[in-house]
DNA sequence: GATGAATGAGTTTTCATTCAT
DNA sequence: GATGAATGAAAACTCATTCAT
């Protein structure tokens, strides 16, 4: 059955670069870009420098390969947690928990995530990043969507500009989630979105 | 005149060294640690490499006192916001206002010190990044204690933990601060320090 | 034949290494550690410099891996030379005819090996001589043992100390050898070991 | 007093020269030519760089001038032990004495005087080190000299030539002496000058 | 005569990338 | 497709030497 010979074939290349890029991944969340040879990321991934070439152009593509991935897979947890729920408080509390999971559950992801992210502009050539910046910017205005229809709604007072309140909501809980996983000894972080809300919200929600 | 000879020398080294750390943040702030060479740092200084290391032991050690030398200057400039004002929403206030402009007017240490702290964990050996973590919870704790103030006095209600709350000025006021200048085109940031201050407050004063 | 595949590479690898360290020899025994550069090297073994890197960790793991290999053969050459013979006599009339034939036919080596050893102190991190030191000592207690069992076996007298005698027969053929190997055209090293011993036992013997 | 004046200053003059040359002398003596840097003698010898080159042409010069110094004065003392004693014997006891009173009180120079000689051949340009040769073939010979108005006046057997026996007494002492002072805890040396003297003519000796 | 800041050629070392097997 | 030896450009860093003060 050459059909399934080919998809054997297939299937297995797949799973190659899945390895690479795994090992890449831990690599690159730890150490940074630069700090890592191609040579340690092949040792890791138990396969030759050359192989690597196979799969990937360069360092570079490699690297990129892995934050589209990477920011693909947020992108649609995100976005998904945004478009679930009855009513725009509901979608908050589901984006403030889906992301405390996602963050929790992806540290290597998050930290290579915002090594590249939150130093605002970026270590390699423009263009890998574009993409990344267009994604982010896509979920605050999504986000900023939500605080719009709950104010359109009544549901919120329309104290400030959605997108500021988009901004807001997210630059909070990165900042809370990043510090509370980073040092988890030192202060443990909210279970309950609501913490988050009330900050934002207390006062703001029409009662 | 040997005083003034000395003098002069010194003012002259003091001057070069100088010379040396401004090429280094313009560098450093653009293309990151990784991607300048001491050479392009001797170059833009205009002087040779060998100067560079008369002045500082390695690459890293000219970093390091770039950083030092920069959070220091932040640090002063932000806390003393927070000390000065009558009550705690004029601290706040102020503490807004004194943070866009040193934003605006020192972009480049300002992306060089993002790039350091907001990576959330650094490419640098631990150390050289200690001090700056350690100033960075400083101020938070100043401004925490602000809203602890506040609350006291029953200025704000005390909706959620002080150092919450500090978090989520700090975060959001990075947030937007960076969002504009980095696209100043795009989205110009707010003059009026109560845009921020209402998201967090509105409904919280106590009327 | 994939067996014959992988060990024709690993063949060739090992001629490489080979290769690589022949020209360091001779390089370093004509010039020194200090004053030749892997570039050098490098271009005497017709490798670029990244092939040496590949071989060999740095400088000194090149050096290093040079003068243990040298040391070895060496050793092995004397010590055998020590146990042949039917008596004492015998046996040191081998050392002296092995060692002038060794030194002869190894002049880069012997002039590498006295670079380090005879310096008395070395140059180089400790450890890398400490096991040509040791092998050195081993040499000479051998030695020693020869003149030992000489004196117990009365074929000498026991006029000295034999450890004393050993030193003495080294230092000995050491200058002599050097002496002529360095200017050969100054004076001739002699083909006869007795003119040695005649130094040392005329009067020693036991009549 | 004009002619005071410049004497004084004269008389300082040579005394900074001999400080900086004592400062080369311990480092170069511990560290080896190419291991200790020209700023590391001037912070030694508590002058500035330039001042060092106010005073040796360049760093080998500096090296020279310390090593003609030296091996100046270990030629007169060793000349001079050779000299003295009534006949052969007590020429020759002379110089062991002579010889090991010289190593034990200059260690450091014997260091830096074998750390050139013993490597045979040497690690500077040639013309340096020619003097060096020149003055020890000089000491042989006169060594040699003695042996053979030993030999002439029926002192000694006549059993070699008296320049073998000058090298021998030579390497022999050398390798005793140097194996004592860098071992001090491990191997007195002997006091008595016999026990060199026998090694080489117990039996020799006309009776 | 003394100083020491400035120089820059030269050295070691790294590492992304290629390509013959 | 996989391999990994070979490459060499590029980087950090050193240090003998100069020269203006």
């Amino acid at each position: 059955m050459p059909k399934n010979e080919i998809s054997r074939k297939e299937r297995e290349k797949e799973r190659h670069r899945k390895d690479i890029l795994d090992a890449a991944l831990v690599l690159f969340s730890e150490f940074g870009f630069h700090s890592v040879s191609m040579q340690q990321v092949a040792d890791k991934a138990e396969f030759s420098i050359g192989t690597l070439y196979n799969f990937f152009r360069n360092k570079e593509d490699l690297y990129s390969n892995l934050l589209d991935k990477l920011t693909a897979r947020f992108h649609v947890e995100l976005t998904g947690a945004l478009s679930e729920g009855d009513d725009e408080i509901e979608k908050l509390r589901n984006y403030i928990i889906v992301k405390a999971v996602v963050f929790r559950e992806n540290l290597d992801i998050v930290l290579l995530y915002f090594r590249e992210t939150s130093g605002v502009n970026f270590n390699l050539k423009a263009g890998m990043d574009d993409r990344i910046r267009i994604q982010y910017v896509e979920l605050l205005e999504l986000l900023a969507g939500v605080f719009e229809d709950g104010i359109r709604k009544k549901r919120f007072h329309g104290i400030a500009e959605p997108y500021f309140l988009a901004l807001t909501l997210d630059s909070l809980t990165n900042a809370t989630l990043l510090g509370c996983l980073e040092n988890p000894e030192n202060r443990s972080y909210p279970q309950d979105p609501d913490v988050f809300l009330n900050v934002l919200f207390k006062g703001l929600l029409v009662s």
